[in-house]
DNA sequence: AAAGGCCGTCGAAGCGCTTCGATGATGGGG
DNA sequence: CCCCATCATCGAAGCGCTTCGACGGCCTTT
């Protein structure tokens, strides 16, 4: 039962459990040995009342606040799902260690993370979507709070960052079409802007992808909306008409792609073979159901929360983490 | 430029300004009137040292803590780019009201509204997804922190509560099949599972379509994958050959709806009618691209967090809102 | 049997902020 | 010309917690 009124406060729960103050609060830090007689007490008195410690008073008194913070892309080109994956991992693992997690935008950019570090509103914070020159990069050095990135901006100097192995990930999809004897192949990628805009991913992506299979590949940039990527892939089919095997990044894509391959006269999954770069759902809502490396989001960020918190504890953790591709053959 | 070291407190801007640290406090808050020339002074030390209150501090001596928290349901079935898009709008809106967001998962159920309610670690929330039979309503109202729920329970009495009018939105769709001329029509929804949990907008959706419709129309619960969507609408056409319009209330079988009906012979916008209840980008992906009503989550998102700090400043809200359903012809 | 250690507990000092009451300084009315 | 509002500002008292040093007991050790 949850206690009734409001403000149960430590000096209450001291009272009932007959200790001082400071008791109880060692009992529920564990920071020093306190007989098993009266830890005993003071956790039935804590139930009893359904106390909580007042996060503000705790935050203000500790220096540690808590909580940690999580910033989220909110620009175009990104994948809703993946997002709403990587904050409900992050939510869920932080949670096991007893802290929360305040949402924040990358709208607030470089000013926000100032504001939640001088507030001392979080302990540490993740950083997603990180662009190769990211200007919250700088700042963040220079506030030092602690902080992990997923994904790797151009000088990952001193920072700690997790990421998806998206160059193996090209890898695995050129290796894949290899296999089902795949000559000329190509990749679809995001729109130009992202590229444009030198996002990480996306570049080590194709360098994965071209390094692997060599001069018969090669690299599109593809819009998101139906009727730009059936042309896309119109012109690309024009373009080399013995390709044979295509790898597509571009999850929005990827139902036109099918539309456009098919009205092509190819025949995926005999003559043609296509592999996806993407969640689950998208490789399993079309037909055929395609192969996929999807990116691990929950894994992701569950990662990067627990380098966090070990950073919080002042333990070591390694500067770049990158998670292994996995294929999934449907 | 932000402060260079850590720790710049009010005392530090109050020195700086030559002034006692109450009178600091007095001209962030505009609680007492301060002269133009101390406020211009203070002003500019606070800009000069980079300051920002200490979030613990305020929260202790204020007993405000400046976050509001939004908890996320993690269900299956729940459409994660809505859920985004809630997110993302619920922090936007904050963010002007100058609060950030906590991100709950329900997982922690009503214990965690308790535990953050206890803790005052936030000074409302938002709960989304609210079902018919929701547990955490009932531990809402003994705790009687200021709240918005986004959905409806079965007993709203006291509650705050924000929604797409559904029932309107099944209208709709019945009516723009009406007018299209479909004579009989259906309307496909969810899983099972979502209406067995007794969703409260599932319901309200087959109300408002079979309203309208009266007896010429039916509802026919719908899985999510391929093949089971693709034998569901066999049936459905089996079951009714005269059928010529269909609603479509389950985003992931968008996709496959479509390609049941041109296996069926059907020519969607021609001699059959779809209406999609769903995000754009659904109604988009497809071909021919469908019109839909959206759930505008960002619309109800604001709404909830502007309803929110609306009750944090001790105003009145309206008890119950239901956002219009807008229909989208494509 | 006295001295030293350790263990379990307590009390008090602050963490940085808000807010209340008090205090000069100023100015208008009698 | 004095008194009393009014305005701008200050000082001090907490908010609820953690943490540091202190202090009795009790058990070893000599």
């Amino acid at each position: 039962m949850a206690g009734p009124g409001r403000g149960v406060t430590i000096a209450d729960v001291a009272a009932r459990a007959g200790v001082a103050a400071s008791t109880v609060s060692y009992v529920l830090s564990g920071k020093r040995s306190i007989s098993p007689e009266t830890a005993d007490r003071v956790m039935q008195a804590v139930a009893d009342l359904g106390y909580h410690p007042h996060a503000g008073a705790r935050s203000l008194a500790s220096r540690r606040a808590g909580v940690i913070a999580m910033m989220l892309p909110l620009r175009d080109g990104m994948h809703l799902p993946v997002l709403m994956q990587f904050a409900s991992g992050a939510v869920t693992e932080a949670r096991r260690h007893d802290q929360d997690v305040l949402l924040m935008t990358a709208d607030e950019g470089p000013a926000g993370l100032s504001r939640v570090a001088a507030s001392a509103i979080v302990d540490g914070l993740i950083l997603m979507d990180v662009e190769v020159r990211d200007p919250r990069v700088e700042t963040l050095r220079r506030l030092g709070l602690p902080s992990v990135l997923i994904g790797f901006p151009a000088d990952a100097e001193g920072l700690t960052c997790v990421d998806l192995d998206f160059t193996a990930a090209g890898r695995v999809c050129a290796d894949y079409l290899a296999e089902r004897g795949c000559g000329d192949i190509a990749l679809l990628g995001a729109s130009e802007a992202v590229y444009a805009r030198r996002t990480g991913f996306a570049e080590r992506v194709r360098e994965g992808f071209l390094g692997r299979s060599g001069a018969r590949a090669e690299v599109w940039p593809c819009p998101d909306e139906a009727v730009s990527v059936q042309r896309t892939v119109k012109e690309l089919l024009a373009a080399n008409p013995a390709l044979t095997g295509l790898a597509v990044h571009n999850e929005p894509a990827v139902g036109h792609v099918m539309h456009a391959l098919a009205d092509a006269g190819k025949r995926v999954g005999e003559d043609f073979h296509v592999v996806v770069i993407g969640p689950d759902e998208v490789a399993e809502r079309v037909h055929p159901q395609l192969p996929s490396v999807l990116v691990p989001a929950e894994t992701l960020a569950e990662t990067a929360v627990r380098h966090l918190m070990r950073k919080l504890d002042g333990l070591e953790v390694p500067d770049s983490t990158l998670v292994e591709p996995q294929l999934t053959v449907r």
